[in-house]
DNA sequence: CCAAATAGATTGCGTCCGACATCTATGGCG
DNA sequence: CGCCATAGATGTCGGACGCAATCTATTTGG
């Protein structure tokens, strides 16, 4: 059935938010199209009327996933202006984060994958590293942009890793340590032993 | 056709490593079960004689993925006695490490697909995060293990981040990034601006 | 000690399912 | 009315998984 422009448009845009959704749930090569397309409300058949190819999507939704983290990471430094940084590692090592597998990180979520996928995707992941690195150095005022490099290594390394384990309490230990190089011992989530 | 018993647990080795480098090239659902028989030379006909299914394999794999990794942090601490924890952030964040995909980390290749996986494989990484930790432990003498696990988490995610960008520059900005914070200003790799 | 029977590793083929991609029909918007 | 976004059906391919046939290493009866 035909639909209004405006309409067309929405479902394009619902179906790039629901594929950053499902594929950082479920990585690229673990949904497909007729789950994406079901996902925003329609069917398979309409695909290749808004996209040329899954890969197309793939970098659409890869971008957009990587926009939806960085408006959680300036969000989580508005809340702390006085030490924005601890305030982003805070919300970012925490339990909750990284429970959160389909609104979470998308570096975390997709970088496996990433690294395999053609230069369209990846160009948005160079671009989304570059943005986040711009920000918070800009939010913290740090100039040594390498330190901030080494630290978002760390924390995407740390929720990486604790997602890969069985033992909750590992896992927090993983996010704690993580959280303690950014200032001395603050505490990032309940201890952990 | 039947072949030795001592030949037979061989292909079965065999198949397991094969899967252990496919693996990581190709992620779990990257590549299907009749590519990792004829990586070991073998039919895929034979296969649900040797695995209950693909699942026990990806576990199978992944321990020996993960193992093959220590052995690789292991040499390179032994070949720096002084300074083993050097040694291996030397070794681990270089370009030529980056670009081995199907021999390199196994976190790294795999974490953002063991992150779906069901608990038999997660125990494997859980088991090999452990592992790492005690080695680096014992070969540094360094007794915070936090601080080990910060800068665990750190080599990874620059591993991996630096696998997801096209430019080679960029690239390497971040494994020298990491790498500058084991010993405040040794280069870990050729200069990158 | 050898030959026949058995065990079992591997093969080739088949089934079922889901993937991506394409085509036609539909029916409401412009 | 004509365009076009969507639906539904279809094609082709590759996925996991299973089974019967084959052929030989191993075991065992003589």
């Amino acid at each position: 059935m035909r639909v209004s422009r405006e309409q067309a448009a929405q479902n394009r845009e619902r179906v790039i938010e629901t594929a950053s959704r499902l594929f950082r749930e479920h990585g690229f090569d673990g949904i497909g199209l007729k789950d994406l397309m079901a996902g925003a409300g329609l069917t398979q058949g309409g695909f290749y009327k808004q996209f040329a190819s899954k890969d197309e999507l793939t970098a659409l939704a890869s971008r957009r996933a990587i926009a939806s983290s960085a408006e959680r990471w300036s969000s989580a430094a508005a809340s702390r202006p006085g030490d924005p940084l601890s305030a982003v590692a805070e919300f970012y090592l925490s339990p909750e984060h990284v429970a959160e597998r389909a609104e979470g990180c998308a570096f975390v979520a997709l970088a496996s994958d990433a690294a395999r996928q053609g230069p369209e995707v990846k160009a948005e992941f160079e671009a989304g590293i570059r943005a986040n690195l711009d920000m918070i150095a800009s939010l913290s005022g740090e100039e040594n942009s390498d330190a901030l490099l080494a630290k978002l290594s760390m924390m995407v390394g740390a929720v990486l890793l604790s997602r890969t384990v069985n033992d909750e309490t590992l896992a927090r230990r993983i996010l704690n340590a993580a959280g303690s190089q950014f200032d001395g011992h603050t505490k990032t989530t309940k201890d952990a032993q």
